[in-house]
DNA sequence: GCCAACGTTGGC
DNA sequence: GCCAACGTTGGC
């Protein structure tokens, strides 16, 4: 099962509003880079869910409910989104700062490419983390 | 609110 | 197909 990070600013969409929500379709995404990760995605698989702008954490986790499929918000037909749940929260926010703190996750995308919005999360990354922020796996 | 980084667009 | 201009993102 492969591992992604999404990043999204808590002011337009919050982890708290997925929560509530139960299962959003993530839409909107206009990079190509961001648009292959989606596409690799698989139903099951689980997703960092990270507060840009404000928070700059990664504060739960969610899962692929439904794989890539097209933007209907997406004029030109070449976007896609995919279908998101909650699955648990992180009990201790794991901050950007923390992230930079830690050699081990140096070359994570989300601080080397800091404008990718969707990226992958080796194993290592996520187990370390998990732990991190005290989620029971 | 500013500014740096970087991806996309469009003219040639 | 290259490259300059432009727009957007996101950390600070």
């Amino acid at each position: 099962m492969a591992h992604w990070l999404i990043k999204s600013e808590p002011s337009s969409y919050s982890w708290d509003r997925l929560v509530a929500d139960g299962c959003t379709n993530w839409s909107g995404v206009r990079n190509f880079t961001a648009r292959a990760n989606l596409k690799a995605m698989k139903k099951g698989d689980r997703i960092f869910f990270y507060h840009s702008n404000e928070g700059l954490a990664i504060v739960g986790i969610c899962e692929v409910a439904k794989e890539a499929y097209p933007d209907p918000g997406d004029e030109t037909g070449r976007f896609v989104q995919v279908d998101i749940a909650p699955v648990a929260p992180v009990p201790k926010p794991v901050t950007l700062v923390a992230i930079k703190a830690e050699p081990k996750l140096a070359d994570m995308k989300l601080v080397r490419q800091g404008r990718l919005s969707v990226s992958p999360v080796t194993e290592e990354e996520w187990r370390l983390i998990c732990r991190m922020g005290g989620v029971k796996a």
